[in-house]
DNA sequence: GCATTCATAATTGTATACAGTTTGGAATGC
DNA sequence: GCATTCCAAACTGTATACAATTATGAATGC
């Protein structure tokens, strides 16, 4: 019987978890002894580690001084909007080519549910949980593989931004006037309809509009990132 | 007088440059300590840099089994040419908005400059190089860091595709006519005039048509990987 | 008070050792 | 011949030690 995980890989997971909801403040240095005696595992697979969450732009590395939070600045949050778009557009187009019929209709049926859920929930995590399911399967319908790796990454990076989009959003309660068509219904018949240039033109509004909120949010988000986690 | 670089970036560099080479056959196993004793340094740092390129796509990895070659099909290809339009399509787009008029005239002047050498050049690295310059610096002008990241990333990993690309270009000599104008030069002009509908579709004309000639010869390449370097 | 110097502590960089796992092939049985 | 078992060699996974570098803060001079 072989273990299964590595403590590189057990570790990795932890940190880009960490990573991703800002446990490491922007700019803060990181510590490797105590970060490794936290995690219950040597430097060395903590390093990996590390070094791997670097080449994905989480962290940052400085010879001699070692590993940091990457910075957050509206700059670096209108830049991973803006590569979400190129992304997302460019699958959306292949996907009008390329997705069955079956699949843009299990897509239907996973929208249709989780709307029903969406008006519900109140957790503004589970809200962004079913929006970026949804927006994973509709880049994996373009059968692109490095679209994906590319979404899954900014999406990492962005989640801690968007959060506080949504509960921003959340405390607005404007609920959408219901028979108004959901953004992701538009796109998602646009696609259905083979209609490349309507479901991009509909994607493209849909993150920008997000993104606009996202920059006015992040302003906000300073004053909170730079409060001690409970 | 402290040490400028480390061991780990060295290593990184070589590694990134011999996987971008193909030195790694598709699929074949990376023996650590065989590498280490090649590049000079212990399986600590080496080992801390496979794990950057695996994060890249470099590499790819298995619990202890170690490090492969990422591996080399059409599929593979075609998702790289696929990202390529997505990233330079939408940087196109945001560099109409954004680049200086200043900016556009520098990259002409280097486009100009580099289409004389570009004929003469019977070096296939040589015009790889400026062809990819070109690229690089033409989304720079967006002004986005992600586009910029992932068109480097996209770039190292197709390189070899394309150097055998350009070869085959070479050796069936169609040089263009002279007066007709180069992709590289409809793309810039659409640019300069500030209509992002042509400059998109001169740019993803330009990168498609490389990727069903890229398609085509990596099944030819195939014969020449599986042949040791020289 | 403020900048500078220097010693010391803390931290990172890397080699190495060894435990755990996989691999390859010889020995065995059918 | 072919599959199976088992053992040894090779290889990977990780802790640890120590060297090299940076950070800290007290002592000093102005």
């Amino acid at each position: 019987m072989s273990k299964q995980e590595s403590n590189v890989s057990r570790v990795y997971v932890a940190l880009r978890q960490m990573a991703a909801d800002f446990a490491f403040m922007p700019d803060q240095r990181i510590n490797e002894s105590e970060l490794s005696k936290q995690l219950g595992a040597s430097r060395t697979p903590l390093r990996e580690a590390l070094n791997q969450l670097v080449a994905e732009g989480f962290l940052t590395f400085q010879n001699n001084r070692g590993f940091f939070c990457r910075s957050l600045t509206p700059k670096y949050i209108q830049d991973l909007y803006e590569a979400r778009v190129a992304v997302e557009c460019e699958a959306l187009r292949l996907s009008c080519r390329r997705a069955a019929d079956r699949e843009i209709a299990e897509l239907g049926a996973y929208l249709e549910q989780t709307e029903a859920e969406y008006e519900k929930a109140d957790d503004p995590d589970e809200r962004l949980r079913m929006d970026e399911t949804f927006h994973m399967r509709l880049v994996r319908l373009s059968g692109n593989s490095e679209l994906e790796r590319s979404l899954r990454s900014l999406n990492d990076r962005i989640r801690y931004i968007r959060l506080i989009d949504l509960k921003r959003m959340h405390d607005k309660a404007s609920t959408r006037v219901p028979g108004e068509l959901s953004a992701h219904s538009r796109i998602l018949m646009a696609l259905a309809g083979r209609d490349a240039e309507a479901a991009e033109a509909a994607m493209r509004g849909h993150i920008e509009k997000r993104k606009e909120a996202a920059t006015e949010a992040v302003r906000i988000a300073f004053s909170q990132l730079y409060v001690p986690h409970d």
